[in-house]
DNA sequence: GTTGAAAGCCAGTAACT
DNA sequence: AGTTACTGGCTTTCAAC
């Protein structure tokens, strides 16, 4: 799979909108509408991109209080990342679970139906001795 | 925003594939291929599809550093945040951006080829006036 | 091999029933 | 909503590089 310059860029704007014209992708590129068109069929082809998918509204899925959660942890048995991914893994509101440097060791992003609904969740999942306590940020707005 | 059972189904299969034409959908849904493209098109102006994207294969972007960045930010004019969406949305290293409570007002989810990629996104990304500082933190594991 | 331009084709759109 | 006609983007061909 070897890719050049022009396929990066292309790869790079199908990722952000891949509703664009061939026309919309060579002004970007610099190369002619068929040109861009070509790479992309070919780019699709041998799997470069692996598909194309809608991403919906928040509201439209019923959760739409994204919440970012960072626990920092007591140390404790060393598979205890992977329990906590077992965990969490089930939980629907889980989006993602980042294990990461600097002071708190997990970052959660939960996406609720309410404000009752994350309570509820913290009360329930975040009392385990392993978790030293947790500090949450309520997004306002997704930007991206 | 009300939806029904056609619109649901369209919003399934979309979220799927977003390549699918008016005649594909319209097997699956039982409408016709333009009815099936009308509603397509109010979703996508309701917002209840916010963007369609292509989904790259893993060892095409070679990003396999992730970071969570929390950017806070100096009080500045009320259209700052729909200006960092448009600046940040441009830039492939950008997965999400949140705007949040607390402490920091911006939280970015990026990845990067490299440290050395995130220390010149850094640099070339975090300098403007707007943005008080940074703090970043590494991800050692993406556990979902 | 690649490109850009032009012709042909097919999907998406719009008007009408 | 379905059918039809129209428009515009995508595909293919071709000549040139």
């Amino acid at each position: 799979m070897d890719l050049d310059q022009f396929d990066h860029q292309i790869l790079a704007l199908m990722q952000k909108d891949a509703r664009q014209t061939g026309a919309e992708l060579a002004d970007q590129v610099g190369l002619s509408p068929a040109a861009c068109l070509r790479r992309l069929q070919r780019l699709r082809k041998i799997g470069a991109i692996t598909r194309e998918i809608a991403v919906l509204s928040d509201d439209v899925t019923g959760r739409n209080i994204t919440l970012i959660v960072t626990l920092p942890l007591n140390r404790g048995r060393p598979d205890m990342r992977a329990r906590f991914r077992e965990y969490f893994g089930k939980l629907p509101e889980v989006k993602h679970l980042y294990h990461v440097t600097g002071e708190a060791d997990l970052v959660l992003i939960l996406e609720c139906q309410t404000m009752e609904a994350y309570a509820d969740f913290a009360e329930r999942h975040f009392r385990m001795d392993e978790i030293k306590g947790y500090e949450t940020n309520v997004v306002l707005q997704t930007l991206i």
